[in-house]
DNA sequence: AGCACGCCGACT
DNA sequence: GTCGGCGTGCTC
């Protein structure tokens, strides 16, 4: 098929596709899912993908021609462009933002297709195999039960509590694909996870597996990227954005901790879910879909009980260990006397104390990075807050500076409070680097790390941490949730939850949800070998339902309360979220704009429309946000209130007109 | 998102 | 009288 122009998507943020004049020398190459340099407005070089030829001659422009055409060995298959137009229309996202994230720079690929050789690391070679071990009874029931599932059903759960060896039966599946000449894509929610699991696939899988996340080098991430398009990596290992690689043949993609929110995308667009988006790139590739976490998210159990997916549990832990041994400790009633709250109970400082005197480990975990979340004046309550955004700043005691979490500016501490002058300024509340301080002061033998943001920001320095941790270096561990995934250290066996109240009353329909998968998660970390492990659970509030459940490590308990009251508020899975986020420098302005966005919402779409109100945060580097909520009833159709919704932000971005305002939509926000 | 075009304030 | 502020609109 010859064809005289080409529709090409570039990766800037505009709506749509552009249409090109395709050069007669070119006709006989360009095809869909080409790759291809083109001029856009001043620019002289974008790097375009070819998404339709045709023979229609626009009218009330002249098309440019299209400047050169990539090596063809470099063009996508009709899934991953099929699949960058889904993401974009599922998550009114634009295609050019879609493009922005899925595809490698042009320079980036046309350095590999000069320079031919020199493969650089990005991937690891296949060394030292040793055949993965026998499945367990257990493990091998659960495997060939999904196996069967997978005749019937794309998506298959499998539930299976922690340490139950879910790896161990991804490994199995993954050999399987390989067997079958297929490829597979194992997608995890972090970075700081993969070098654990890499190390693990690289003994029991006799093939080179390539590694995709954000901190790679360019080289590295084109070498995997043309791996993946020529066929010649057989497993990615890889974080959200692994979905966009040129996939030939996907037979299965691993979803492993399904349940983990930061498989969202939150900033920039598109804001795609990684493990739904997956769903639909398996379909395109006539794969299935493997999700696997101890704590399944509300909407995929009640996916797999209803029947849309399949469902595999796995109650028994390796080798028989059992379940951590749960503790509560009540924070209400010690520590008040120097009227400061304590941030260990004796029950906590007992089992660290006995912990180490045995030699064994323990993780301390407190969701709140930073020394403490807010300082205020003694005198008169002054709390310093950040000039562009409406939180308070968090002290960093380390680097000496008060910190906004939103925006990242930090400004030195005040050396008095700005409104009564008084020289008393109290620290109020802790992050992990107090805990981290007291600890030391506790425990001055003990050899203690934190894991945090902050220790983290630099290359290969998480993986530092953790192995110097499992290295048994270290004796006590200190971090954000980050320390709560996936990791398994032997000596490991008393995990402390200091301030879970935190988590608890945090004001979103997934509070609780999110608080039962963080403690069942973390708990998770202790005694995961021969010994015992133990939890202790700081709280206010020990009687909290949540904290009943966790104690009892019943997930049924959890998914069926917490089931009930989302029908019961109209919250997924009963219903589909999509958020639209009004940004504007002017009070007034964005309360105007938002009213009358909302209000030709609601004409056209009555009760489904809620709002604007004003987010938790409703000011973020001077820019002030407000939210309308729309509920889809599950007898819509997404696709027309998606357009509906389109054309009534057009019409607002028309009308309105004093300053700038910003609106983008999020569908199902997390 | 860039980038240019276009209409109002402080400088030679 | 100009240089430049960023509001507005377009990019095949």
């Amino acid at each position: 098929m010859i064809s005289l122009y080409a529709d090409i998507i570039i990766p800037v943020a505009v709506a749509g596709s552009y249409t090109y004049a395709i050069p007669p020398g070119l006709r006989e190459e360009v095809r869909r899912g080409s790759l291809v340099t083109v001029s856009f407005g001043q620019r002289k070089s974008h790097t375009g993908l070819v998404i339709r030829l045709h023979d229609r001659t626009p009218e009330g422009f002249t098309p440019k021609e299209i400047t050169s055409l990539l090596p063809p060995s470099l063009a996508i298959c009709d899934r991953l462009t099929d699949f960058i137009l889904w993401v974009s229309e599922y998550y009114m996202a634009q295609q050019g933002e879609v493009m922005k994230a899925a595809l490698p720079s042009a320079e980036n690929l046309r350095v590999r297709a000069a320079s031919k050789e020199k493969v650089i690391s990005g991937s690891s070679g296949a060394t030292q195999v040793v055949p993965p071990s026998e499945l367990t009874g257990s493990q091998r029931e659960a495997y060939e039960k999904i196996n069967i599932l997978f005749k019937n059903k794309e998506v298959v759960l499998l539930h299976g509590v922690t340490s139950s060896g879910k790896t161990e039966i991804y490994i199995h599946l993954i050999n399987e694909q390989l067997r079958m000449g297929k490829q597979v894509l194992y997608l995890l929610p972090e970075i700081s996870l993969t070098t654990q699991i890499i190390e693990r696939l690289q003994r029991n899988l006799g093939t080179s597996i390539g590694v995709y996340h954000s901190r790679l080098t360019n080289s590295a991430r084109r070498n995997v990227w043309t791996r993946v398009n020529n066929g010649s990596l057989g497993v990615v290992l890889g974080v959200r954005s692994s979905l966009f690689l040129p996939f030939r043949e996907l037979g299965l993609i691993i979803v492993d901790e399904e349940h983990d929110p930061s498989f969202k995308q939150f900033d920039p667009a598109p804001r795609y879910h990684a493990r739904d988006a997956a769903m639909m790139l398996s379909r395109l590739h006539g794969g299935v879909t493997l999700l696997g976490s101890a704590t399944p998210s509300v909407e995929s159990y009640h996916n797999a009980i209803t029947g849309r997916y399949g469902l595999v549990e796995l109650i028994t832990r390796y080798g028989d260990v059992m379940m951590p041994e749960m503790l509560v400790a009540d924070t209400r009633n010690f520590g008040k006397k120097k009227g400061a709250p304590a941030h260990f109970t004796p029950r906590l400082l007992e089992a660290i104390g006995d912990a180490l005197s045995k030699e064994e480990q323990v993780i301390l975990f407190q969701n709140r990075r930073g020394f403490s979340p807010y300082i205020m004046c003694s005198d008169c309550g002054w709390v310093q807050r950040c000039s562009g955004c409406s939180v308070s700043t968090t002290y960093h005691k380390g680097i000496g500076r008060m910190v906004c979490h939103y925006c990242g500016r930090s400004e030195p501490l005040p050396r008095e409070c700005p409104e009564c002058h008084s020289a008393v300024l109290t620290t109020r509340g802790f992050g992990t680097e107090k805990i981290e301080e007291e600890i030391k002061l506790l425990f001055p033998a003990a050899r203690v790390a934190r894991m945090d943001q902050d220790t983290t920001r630099l290359r290969n320095s998480s993986s530092a941490i953790l192995s110097d941790f499992a290295a048994g270096t270290t004796d006590i561990l200190i971090g954000t949730q980050m320390i709560s995934k996936g990791l398994d250290f032997e000596k490991l066996t008393v995990v402390g939850i200091l301030d879970a109240d935190s988590m608890l009353y945090f004001p979103d329909f997934r509070a609780f949800e999110r608080s039962f998968q963080l403690m069942e998660q973390v708990s998770g970390r202790a005694g995961r070998r021969t010994r015992r492990g133990r939890v202790i659970i700081q709280t206010a509030d020990p009687s909290h339902i949540i904290l009943r459940q966790v104690l009892k490590h019943d997930y049924k308990a959890m998914y069926r309360i917490q089931l009930e009251e989302r029908e019961l508020f109209g919250y997924p899975p009963f219903t589909r979220i999509i958020r639209i986020v009004l940004k504007h420098r002017d009070l007034q302005e964005l309360n105007t704009s938002a009213g009358r966005l909302a209000d030709s919402l609601r004409r056209r779409l009555g009760k489904y429309v809620l709002g604007p109100e004003f987010p938790l945060i409703m000011q973020v580097q001077k820019w002030y946000i407000k939210t309308i909520m729309v509920k889809l009833g599950k007898e819509l159709s997404a696709f027309r209130i998606k357009e509906l919704i389109r054309l009534a932000v057009d019409d607002e971005l028309k009308v309105q007109r004093q300053g700038i305002l910003r609106v983008h939509a999020d569908v199902d926000p997390q």
